[in-house]
DNA sequence: ATCAATCGTGAACAGATTGTGAAGTGGATG
DNA sequence: CATCCACTTCACAATCTGTTCACGATTGAT
């Protein structure tokens, strides 16, 4: 289910959105400032941010910058004002859509129903990983080494997207393992050995001399970098 | 054309409406109370209505609620009080749109033509999709598997056409039923695979074999891409 | 160079996921 | 009110995947 984190100093407002979204099938949390919002946006990891422009002390804008420099999470911003000029800027800073108050809480719904359409199946927006020559295609979940297709289970996948993310660091199997089963039930590291082993099969060229996913004795993998 | 209900019991506001909203390119119906109102919404089923939040005896809070028990039609409120209260009340209820007696006839035309175009925009989706031997017309409801006419029940079609917009996009069961269901009730992944079926059933050559809605195993489906 | 620890690998197993026909449900239609 | 059709649910079989195991190969330290 999606989550969305409205963010609004008007306590009454910021309910009725809620009341809306929930019913519209969404999860919401709530926020009366920019504080709470920026530290719920980092701990909960919201799908969207539906975001007062005119919140006391911390302006919605530098809400929004804060929340920028750390995620992508889509936006839609409520204002009061109407002015040309916020517009701009709230868009300039990533704002996916806006909102000029008194706003019908249906179209609050409708608009944020629009941003996940565009979204999910909007046209892929850059959600492919390269690395030295390996494509990863998210949605796709479609791997290529050079120009060959390279078909993976989802565990392979997400293993392999896990350490092209970021190439060249070293994962423990522990890692690797909390990343492909939601660190849940406890198996054995060997386990993530022989996805390993799997993956090399699929896609190095000499699976014995492996040139993308490298073997970090004592430690874990990486992928390689550079 | 477009048809609008206005509801006002001031004989005098409500002609001028009409003669606004008319020059303006709607049909326009007139009532002048609640009950009147009501029917009239029933029988003639208006693309949109504008209500006189202070109407005698039945007021218009209660007419939106009796209206929303039955349609989604866009409402845009007109009140002589200016109380907050009355607003948030208002768009709770599923008003789209608000105005404040007095208002100038030009800006009701304004508010109206938004409300339509926010509607009428909805989600822009192409009128006929083609992918790989088959093709969708979706105003129609029609699918080709090259020149063979295939049926398909709405649910079917509503499916096919979501991973046809995308192909090669891997879509979850749950993104699936969403599309279908309007994100409301929720109902069993499995539901999907039943679609799916009699999907392949109707147009793949060979069921057994897919060649166009493939299985991805432990994430969902995808239509073929390329 | 030796040795204990670590890693690679193929095969077998267990468990989860999917395909499918049939039965059940509900709303529309006449 | 009866019928039909689409959708959902159910149960079981077929299939695929992830995990484990055992053993040989490799690594790094003493």
């Amino acid at each position: 289910m999606k989550q969305i984190l409205v963010v609004d100093d008007e306590v009454r407002i910021a309910e009725l959105c809620r009341d809306y979204l929930e019913r519209a099938g969404y999860q919401v949390t709530l926020a009366y400032n920019g504080a709470d919002a920026l530290s719920l946006a980092r701990t909960r990891h919201p799908d969207l941010i539906v975001l007062d422009l005119g919140l006391p002390h911390m302006d919605g804008l530098e809400v929004t910058r804060a929340v920028r420099t750390q995620s992508n999470v889509p936006i839609v911003m409520l204002t009061a004002r109407v002015e040309e000029s916020d517009k701009l800027v709230g868009l300039e800073l990533g704002a996916d859509d806006y909102l000029t108050k008194p706003f019908s809480p249906r179209e609050l719904v409708a608009r944020v129903r629009a941003v996940f359409r565009r979204i999910d199946l909007g046209p892929a927006r850059a959600d492919v990983i390269r690395a030295a020559d390996v494509t990863l295609d998210v949605p796709r979940m479609q791997a290529k080494v050079g120009r060959r297709l390279v078909a993976l289970t989802s565990t392979e996948f997400e293993l392999l997207a896990m350490m092209m993310r970021q190439p060249g660091r070293v994962f423990t199997r522990g890692q690797l393992l909390d990343a492909v089963r939601g660190e849940q039930g406890e198996s054995f590291d060997r386990a993530i050995d022989a996805h390993v082993k799997n993956l090399r099969r699929k896609l190095e060229p000499d699976p014995r001399n492996p040139r993308y996913v490298l073997t970090v004795y004592g430690v874990g993998y990486k992928f390689v970098d550079a």
